[in-house]
DNA sequence: CTAGTATGCACAATCGGTTGTGCAAAGTGT
DNA sequence: ACACTTTGCACAACCGATTGTGCATACTAG
């Protein structure tokens, strides 16, 4: 089913013809450029309507040849499965609509070949600029973008050969934790210890979030012990598996908990389930935002990216003429829940 | 930043000087047909290991253009806001790249005008095939992939002019209206009536869904009253407000409620949370699936779509050389929960 | 009436691949 | 040694747009 080449399209050779005109003369009206080349005002019209009329619609791989500009705008995603990543998705999509560029998006699954080859991809397609979100090792992909010539720049976690745009991770943190003392605070509790579960310890912004962590911890004169930090990966499963094994040596559930993405939330909510506990039996907070966890735990405390700032941001450095592969740009994510 | 022009890239003309031969000869060794032009194994080799080394890639576009086939296939989406959808996504990319086709996706908002201006792109772009995933005019999408000669198909809603993938709504309905009952039936309840929200009255969807729930109670004997269907749109706010004005009749909650789409549940939630209720105060069943309401909420009944399936018969589909339009494959969705 | 400028358009090269065809040189059989 | 086949490759024509350039014709000024 796939290429049913039976309807030859029209071209402008077509056009031609049909207007009796030259294909250079209707490249130039369909384009926008006939004023320039002293078309006249009659023909031009004549071929527009024409055109209208016929339904054309110029093919893309060949402007693209010849201009030596795909017009697509390429970026690699770990995944679709959350409202972080997906969001992402949308946003990218429709400011680069809005700038007439195509955007293709690829999930890697947070796997660095994945993110390699969909990256070659890309390039393959020409893509006049690459966004690696996420990614895990983004300097390999700038890497391949400087080989092709072509814009390369970081979203969500930095990389080194790219200007990056992530959230200000560490102060997010930070926030949240204080809204997870204070509510501790109103609360009495018998226990200063807090949880911090997910994520990964050798990713940037896991280590900042656990800094922001640490740090608002230190303001309020509390130290954080080690066994409280648990980067045990983005996976529901493991973040379950991790709080079972965290649980073994104790009888009672930590007052607090900070859970680092929606994703391990679902794992620390599922044990929680099975054990018979309730969510409100401690208090949570979680970076990253759901709505539908928001609508069904309104205690929730939660870190929400600003997604539409970050995407107008990473637009803003794509239209920057050649900006500073040390660029980092931070943008604040807003405490959702308290 | 974009099309940084800079560095050019090595194309077969450069690797043919490079090899000492000539383009058409480093043409065919790269894409495999060098056994059938007598090319030596010598020189194929020397030439691959050329272009390994030089980090060539082909011009996707100069291909495309060549060859008469884009090797992209295109699927327009309403929104990537929920795991259904995300999930189509994910599934038909990676589905899409097993069969090395790159797969480009749009996401439009549920409305029309955006789904014909992304198709329109598409096709510009010369998908060789393009999906309409729960558009709200497949038809004007079919009739425009058509007159390109492009095959079109229609998932999650069907259409008249393209083969037609989608849930077998109404019994999942059915199904997910008995597992409701059966609840309720185990819950000596003072009221057997069951509040349908959600959805639109005019998509076919919806429609089977209202079909398949009516249907089940009429299987025990239960009639279906009009006020207690509410198709008020995909929308939170929408289903919220619609509840709230359902409430105004009544003192006391309905003991079941039927919630056409995760969407839709995020606004009865709310609508709960606000008046105080709690979700166990009623029987919920949910038609989608989403895995963090599933953690919280152990006792929510959600009918999971069978993604999965869906899109390995869709590309069933479209490896048939000429499906029947009329073509209309249902998939059986899952209910979670019971 | 002529030189000079403006107008309106067509020609042809080009982007980077793919592919039908042709033609030497080498190999084979007699 | 001659005819014939096979091997190994190069040539050139596309695909459908874009764009630098050139050339008539019409118009204007002196």
């Amino acid at each position: 089913m796939v290429s049913d080449s039976s309807a030859k399209r029209l071209t402008i050779y077509d056009l031609a013809r049909l207007a009796e005109t030259s294909p250079s003369t209707v490249s130039a009206v369909l384009n926008g450029t006939w004023q320039r080349r002293r078309i006249s005002k009659k023909l031009a019209s004549k071929i527009l309507s024409l055109a209208q009329a016929e339904g054309y619609s110029a093919n893309m791989q060949a402007r693209a040849l010849r201009r030596e500009r795909s017009g697509i705008i390429g970026m690699v995603l770990p995944l679709y499965d959350n409202r972080y990543f997906s969001s992402i998705a949308q946003h990218f999509e429709a400011q680069a609509r809005r700038r007439g560029l195509f955007a293709i998006v690829a999930c890697t699954n947070r796997d660095p070949t994945q993110e390699c080859e969909a990256a070659r991809m890309m390039l393959a397609y020409r893509v006049e600029c690459l966004v690696s979100t996420g990614a895990t090792d983004p300097d390999t992909i700038s890497a391949m973008c400087d080989e092709s010539g072509v814009a390369s720049i970081n979203l969500d976690l930095p990389g080194s050969k790219a200007p990056s745009i992530i959230s200000n991770n560490r102060e997010g943190a930070q926030k949240l934790t204080h809204a997870i003392l204070d509510r501790l605070a109103s609360q009495a509790p018998s226990d200063n210890a807090i949880l911090f579960i997910g994520g990964r310890a050798e990713d940037h912004n896991t280590r900042e979030r656990i800094a922001g962590f640490t740090q608002a911890r230190a303001e309020r004169g509390l130290p954080t012990s080690e066994e409280d930090i648990i980067p045990c990966d983005y996976a529901a499963e493991k973040a379950q598996v991790a709080l079972e094994a965290y649980m073994r040596h104790r009888t009672t559930l930590p007052s607090a908990i900070f859970v680092n993405s929606t994703i391990a939330l679902e794992g620390i909510v599922r044990w929680l389930q099975r054990g018979g506990y309730q969510l409100d039996d401690m208090i949570v907070g979680c970076f990253d935002w759901d709505p539908l966890a928001a609508a069904f735990h309104p205690h929730l405390i939660m870190a929400r990216q600003n997604v539409g700032e970050m995407i107008d941001r990473l637009f803003e450095v794509i239209d920057t003429p050649s900006p500073d592969a040390s660029l980092l740009i931070e943008v604040q994510p807003d405490i959702m829940g308290v």
